[in-house]
DNA sequence: ATTAAAAGTTAGTATCTGCTAAAAAAATTG
DNA sequence: CAATTTTTTTAGCAGATACTAACTTTTAAT
């Protein structure tokens, strides 16, 4: 009954949860680019993981959580974005960087430290991200900035947790402002680029789309 | 170059560093029953410590730290106790038990949040059970609590690190008030039960010898 | 539909960490 | 010092995680 999961698989958990919410089908493939890993490392990984009754495997190859898996990588998830929050807001370390230094951590909280913890922070809502806690959820009109408006303004809710493993990416998103609570004017669209332009106090960033997409916003004003 | 060293060596590396501090001879034997293993995986990893220029033993089998080894468990041992005063005066996990759940996260702090960790709490200069951090020492007169004199009061400064590996133990430390900076007086030590009694407020408490041995105070009074 | 590219799988290897059981060496004790 | 106990070491095994290289299957493209 001792149901102990090693580091690297509740990372494999993870990693499934968050192109999960993302909406993406999770292929093996995927996988293991994310995680930075060997098409076969993966496969043997996730054959365990099957075997533990953590995933699911269907014919065309789509990975998905069992319950179990789910609520452990919920469980995860939490603690990675609590992590981060206290990161940020208590030590100061900056935004841009905070989700690799939780990574190390998340897997190191005992459930009592993420009790005191949450308690600690005052029960925090959101990451610094905008990731919703448990029990929290974006916006209902939260949209994603390639849907974006030209010449609306946006109030930037979340940054998908696939791009926080891009330091260079979430350097410049830090830099230019585009952080939850941050409002933009969408300033231009180029489907022939691909991008889109925010502006903010004589400040414009052009996003590429692919980028842009893992943002997500409302409108304002 | 890329020095990575895994969990169970800095296991290895922190235990080795304790029993030294402690003034014990350390061999393998030892150290297993610390580590709550077996001999022979002590053994194995051992030999791969040695390989890696991480500690040496001589003809008779005691273990000690490299120049190598020293330096990486001074800095394991400095996120622990860090993570301790976190743990303890910040999110108010019980006294006896932070020495656990430090146990887990002192391999999970990037050097950034050890520093930042440091300086949010204010560079603290000992661990809360009395383990000084790197820099500090514990006072001239300190004595371990079985050269204590009866009939004089002393003040707790620390509790062995390899106390805290017992929960049984550090509960009724706890309890019985036997902290750093309270004062008791040594009511009683009877060479005849191995044991010595101290007593605070009405309340006495008898500690065995060997437990004795590893508790430290100064004279006060 | 045939072919080319991409993705999945298998095979074979390696390291680290663990175990048990047995053998060898060292320490202790009568 | 011989006998016993303790400690160390070897041998053999196993599981998790990682890799490369080859092979197969699936998907995509012409």
């Amino acid at each position: 009954m001792e149901e102990t999961t090693s580091e690297v698989v509740e990372e494999y958990l993870l990693e499934i949860y968050i192109l999960n919410q993302a909406g993406e089908k999770v292929k093996a493939n995927k996988l293991a680019a994310a995680l930075n890993s060997k098409p076969s490392t993966v496969f043997a990984t996730l054959q365990r993981m099957k075997r533990d009754d953590l995933v699911k495997i269907n014919r065309s190859k789509e990975i998905t959580l069992t319950a179990k898996g789910s609520g452990l990588a919920d469980n995860i998830a939490y603690r990675h974005n609590l992590a981060e929050y206290f990161l940020c807001n208590s030590l100061k370390i900056p935004w841009f960087e905070v989700h690799m230094h939780a990574h190390k951590l998340e897997h190191a909280m005992t459930p009592l430290v993420v009790e005191k913890l949450a308690e600690f922070l005052g029960q925090p809502q959101f990451c610094p991200h905008g990731t919703p806690m448990p029990g929290q959820s974006l916006p209902d009109n939260t949209l994603t900035l390639d849907h974006a408006t030209v010449d609306t303004y946006v109030e930037i809710v979340m940054i998908s947790e696939d791009l926080e493993d891009s330091l260079e990416i979430m350097q410049i998103l830090q830099e230019k402002l585009i952080m939850p609570g941050y409002k933009h004017l969408v300033a231009n669209i180029s489907t022939a680029l691909q991008s889109i332009s925010l502006k903010q106090n004589n400040m414009e960033t052009v996003l590429p789309m692919h980028v842009a997409k893992k943002i997500y916003a409302i409108n304002v004003e």
